[in-house]
DNA sequence: ACCGTAGGTGTACGCCGTACACCTGTCAAG
DNA sequence: CTTGACAGGTGTACGGCGTACACCTACGGT
């Protein structure tokens, strides 16, 4: 009888249990079109049964976030605090490439999550553990800004664009339709830079993960360079 | 009667002044409480009357995004391909920090409107001005990445959240709450050292511009190296 | 045997974006 | 002067959203 189908459902539907449902339909689905109602549904409950777990739409996120900064791997300890660094973003940047909407929803809210402050709190111990001043670990953190969390930030980001449309169209290549290529012929040129590249392979444009840690060493060497002259607030290196 | 004032409100609305009018309430009241109907209200007009001059909401954040982008200084003619890209990129953050919706909005969209394209496109023009070759310009485009557009995409930054709560309540500290402290022992230090900088006149945590000023510049000399050296993809500088 | 409580339900409210049919004033062509 | 196309504002309505509030129900401890 129905009764029994029901009754087969009951696993009382925790907090993780919601939380992780949360993930999955919005790595399914994107961000944009997760909503209390259809989580619901995805979990066989009535809207409101969720509010029995998370207090509201902005917890239920804040839970994501946490969620997904759990899946970080843990700092690694490392005689070179660079090469800690770097690891850890990379590994960052990895989760966050399971998770396409989950830059956007930590940008978007207004205080970071416990999570969030235990991640940054352990890279801040990494430099200081690296011989970096308090003072400088504090402006090295800000210059690093959202990369330290594993995202490029770019403003341009094609993964950001989470539901894809259902009819999984064959990734259109996108390179600038040739209209855009005549009023923006800079960015045409270095458009064009990218696609012959050795990885040309697939045209489609430039390499992320290249990008990524391209600019992500850029800003390590400079660190480090600061950290070998002792930087110091109020003088600069020149 | 009625019909006058109704009559006199008449100058006919066009795009420019709905979008100058959303983009006027998202300064005041925050992009999460800038809707169709209050923008409509603003305005003295019914909610569908808007549809006559933008196609939908999402059209009205990309007219808000180019209104912002048009207000950053167009590039000064400098023989130094450095100073003037510092000088537009902070010109942008000016712009920027009277809008502090617009990051997150620029984020949000998928793709970058064609006033953003410009922008970006003329500022591609000024590294290739400056002796860039395309390859080396292309990544430095994303090294830099939104940093380029004037906001330094901090995980936490307090000018987001837009629509405060009307109260004017007198910018509580918000140095970290001393429980937090505890847990986060590694960002307290930092926050303390930022504290007792010279300019902690306020004590409000730690001076925004100068923080983006020094990531900046990071940038701009690790990438100055770069050219110097004749930097070319797949050799990196060690 | 009792009852408190954890957890799922049902209804309802106010807000949102916007489709669609409609009205009204202006202005050019006949 | 008439006419009719059209730009632009109106009114109604629909479906979706977050969530307040009252309710029910099953279970574990006393």
């Amino acid at each position: 009888m129905v009764e029994q189908a029901e009754t087969l459902r009951r696993k009382p539907l925790s907090r993780d249990g919601v939380l992780r449902a949360a993930v999955a339909l919005a790595d399914g689905t994107g961000i944009e079109s997760l909503s209390m109602r259809k989580l619901a549904q995805d979990l066989g409950v009535v809207p409101m049964a969720l509010y029995k777990h998370v207090a509201n739409k902005d917890e239920l996120l804040d839970g994501m976030i946490d969620v997904v900064v759990a899946e970080i791997d843990p700092p690694v300890p490392d005689a070179d605090w660079k090469a800690a660094v770097r690891k850890r973003i990379l590994s960052a940047r990895q989760v966050l490439r399971r998770h396409p909407w989950a830059p956007l929803a930590i940008e978007s809210r207004t205080m970071p999550t416990p999570a969030v402050l235990g991640y940054l709190d352990s890279m801040v111990g990494t430099f200081r553990a690296g011989g970096f001043s308090a003072d400088l670990t504090h402006h090295v953190m800000h210059a690093m800004g959202s990369r330290i969390l594993g995202f490029s930030q770019e403003l341009f980001d094609a993964s950001r664009r989470a539901g894809r449309s259902g009819t999984t169209d064959p990734e259109p290549p996108t390179a600038l339709p040739p209209e855009a290529a005549a009023r923006f012929p800079h960015l045409a040129e270095i458009a064009a830079a990218a696609s012959h590249d050795e990885a040309s392979v697939v045209g489609q444009g430039c390499d992320d993960q290249f990008e990524f840690e391209f600019a992500l060493d850029l800003l390590l060497d400079g660190i480090e360079r600061l950290r070998q002259q002792g930087w110091t607030s109020s003088h600069r290196s020149r």
